[in-house]
DNA sequence: CTTTAATGTGAACAATGTTAACATTAAAGA
DNA sequence: TCTTTAATGTTAACATTGTTCACATTAAAG
């Protein structure tokens, strides 16, 4: 449809929806997760208590809703990383920078945006949101996928790989976002490492 | 002191501090981190909601503590898994079992005691409280100071492997909880798959 | 035994999530 | 096009929450 909202009627919003998950975002981003408020979240957006309640069943869903947005930054932000490499790799070296590049990517994200981190996984069980797009386990498997292709990983591991890999990366993320590795300089060292320790553990063979 | 509470004139608690910890604990571990309120603990622990304000700043410190609480659980459980192993290990392997030992009952707190688990990692960074006692990350890296003194492990990675090994095990735990690797059967394949990874990531020699 | 500090109560406050009844607009059907 | 209907918004109210203040009660110290 597509009508150049000259519609300003300033009744409708427009597109609430997505509005209030948007400056959830921001608000969640700049101050935490404990920070985030129905009512404030109305009031940023120029909308009463209520309207929120016409696009979300309550505040949890819209959580959820918020959560999943993180998810997928996170998930863009691996697919960035991966653009700067060659795009179908031919030799098994090229495919690891591949995953080493995406599992460096969603720990930056960790601690850069550690705030979105803490809401990312929040409601992560319930599929009603359906998936997300992009979704960063579905990239890491992408990854090892072309490592099997090219014969560095054991078939039977295609299912345990890409588990152990992310756990691996997200937990070290995770415990760096709560400052268990003090500044960002030396989480750099313990990154390296840790990233360098992926494929010792899921058993690459180069 | 030790004064056989006789003194039970109703009015003073006697040990509302830990009262409330402990209550919040159970109350955590049974409806969630969000069921988690101030006056309900109030009334659960027989006292006035501004009672609670002698003995924590306010809300978010209670939780802190309960946090910490949670982290003691988590550590007593670890130590615990340890009790039914010979206790200096004489043989690499017999320490590596010990490693073993103390990730596999990280990893079964946070599936079993999933709301504990969620809350656990709360203000971790905030050392207000003092050290956890005991500490998990001092018992990973007990095993490892073992087996180091066995020879299994180069000494410069006596920083780096903990950090590796406690990455590892915390993430799966994490992902686990989240419900990623389905019911707990499953769980419990990819469970001994990360497990028996981590002596490779931390590059453990036998 | 008196004073003081620790620990409790009760009443009030502002702010929050939520709901219900109603208003306005956009979309659909005659 | 006109009417109806569904979608989306508003306002007012409610119960509940975290928090504070003035005050009461008890335990500990001098």
């Amino acid at each position: 449809m597509l009508t150049l909202k000259k519609t300003a009627s300033e009744y409708h919003h427009g597109d609430l929806q997505s509005a209030l998950i948007t400056a959830g975002l921001r608000q969640v981003e700049k101050n935490g997760l404990n920070s985030l408020g129905l009512r404030q979240l109305a009031v940023e957006t120029g909308v009463s208590p209520a309207a929120v309640y016409k696009h979300f069943q309550d505040l949890d869903h819209l959580k959820a809703c918020i959560a999943k947005a993180s998810r997928e930054i996170l998930g863009s932000m691996m697919l960035k990383s991966l653009k700067q490499l060659p795009d179908e790799p031919k030799t098994k070296l090229d495919a690891l920078k591949r995953l080493r590049a995406t599992g460096s990517a969603y720990i930056d994200f960790g601690v850069q945006k550690k705030n979105l981190f803490e809401i990312a996984f929040i409601s992560f069980d319930s599929p009603d949101l359906g998936p997300d797009s992009p979704n960063s386990y579905q990239i890491f498997l992408d990854c090892l996928i072309d490592l099997n292709k090219l014969g560095a990983l054991s078939d039977s591991n295609l299912l345990i790989a890409p588990a152990m890999a992310w756990s691996a990366v997200h937990g070290f993320a995770s415990l760096a976002t709560h400052g268990i590795y003090g500044n960002k300089a030396e989480i750099e060292v313990f990154k390296d490492s840790v990233l360098s320790g992926v494929p010792r553990l899921i058993q690459i063979e180069l």
